[in-house]
DNA sequence: GTCTATAAGCCGATAGAC
DNA sequence: GTCTATCGGCTTATAGAC
């Protein structure tokens, strides 16, 4: 366990940082506040003067990966050419390079809700609902902008296809399940009738 | 915690019924090899005789599930009226309905999956992948009857909202996204083209 | 096959000094 | 704000009797 003795670094940072590797890789539940503590280089006196308890560091875990993360998205949707279906596929293109990396472990906010299902009102599942909810707003703008009928309609049908993605690979740790093409089919299937009604038995 | 002390089933059954009821509403590591043994009216080291592990008994529990599971959504599927999309709709529908019981918490396969996510060769997670991979098959055979074209990669796309339904409305406590229709918009843009072109922008 | 008893260690959280 | 030291309780797993 490598200590984190960063000095230049503020210390409340140095243990979320620590908190973040150690939850996300290894989980909540399995990984105790003494490990935080000794991977951020402080003593678990110090982590309690910071945070009140595990739970509210665990809460502190996830909201650092919040901004970065939808940041993230929207850089890969931006970044893309093409049309809008294309734009939306290459996030699941770039998600399917993430996940062929050996340290990644599925989604944070997902798999922390998972874990402590049992604990409806906690607040780390707070913060990931809303992570969520703020991921699925963008989409229904961005799919309102192009013109979509229903579009909260099918920014909920994308958000169902990207956190099915993350369970599924994470499961049978194949990342080709992100490349079946769905959500471009459920975005042109939702494209106004003007548009380009394309060859369909070919592929 | 309430004995279950039911003398006419077998041991190990009660023991693998406590797991049952104990891993899955309240997780994995959340729940110690003590309660399981309390819930089900044995001592622990009769537990250990039935099973070398814990590791072992999660592995039980999962098995468990799997063949009740699979017939479920079949038998949701088969007795459903309609279509191809309307049939493979009424799991979805069905599944929201019992997201709204009280105790629903979820997939347990997807959430032991994710709890584990740190043992990659856990041998609870080889049975939840297993588990999957059978419902992709019957998939895959039932859309090949039809006479579905790439029947494994629709097999997969439903897959995906699937699971990404278990996660969404556990996060979320939501099943109204289990009633997206994005397993029919999905189905009916596979269809082979012959199948009627219905009206679009309508609804 | 089931029991009582316990090993050996880790858990989250806190007291009091400086 | 950070330290040393420690509390009481819970953890998986095992020993040995019957």
């Amino acid at each position: 366990m490598t200590v984190m003795a960063r000095p230049g670094i503020p210390t409340r940072e140095r243990i979320i940082s620590a908190a973040n590797a150690l939850f996300y890789n290894n989980g909540i539940r399995a990984v105790s506040v003494d490990a935080v503590a000794a991977k951020a280089g402080v003593t678990k006196r110090t982590l309690y003067y910071h945070f009140k308890s595990k739970d509210d560091l665990v809460a502190a875990y996830l909201a650092g990966r919040d901004q970065p993360n939808l940041a993230l998205f929207r850089k890969w949707f931006s970044e893309a050419q093409g049309s809008l279906p294309a734009k939306v596929e290459a996030i699941f293109r770039h998600l399917a390079r993430s996940a062929r990396h050996p340290k990644w472990n599925g989604c944070g906010f997902l798999r922390t809700a998972a874990e402590l299902a049992n604990l409806p009102g906690h607040p780390a599942i707070k913060i990931g609902a809303a992570h969520k909810k703020k991921f699925e707003e963008w989409l229904r703008a961005t799919f309102a902008e192009e013109g979509i009928v229903e579009p909260l309609r099918l920014a909920r049908q994308i958000l169902l296809l990207l956190d099915g993605s993350f369970a599924v690979v994470l499961l049978h740790r194949d990342p080709s399940y992100m490349e079946t093409e769905a959500a471009h089919a459920l975005i042109e299937a939702a494209l106004p009738v003007r548009a380009s009604r394309r060859v369909r038995a070919g592929r």
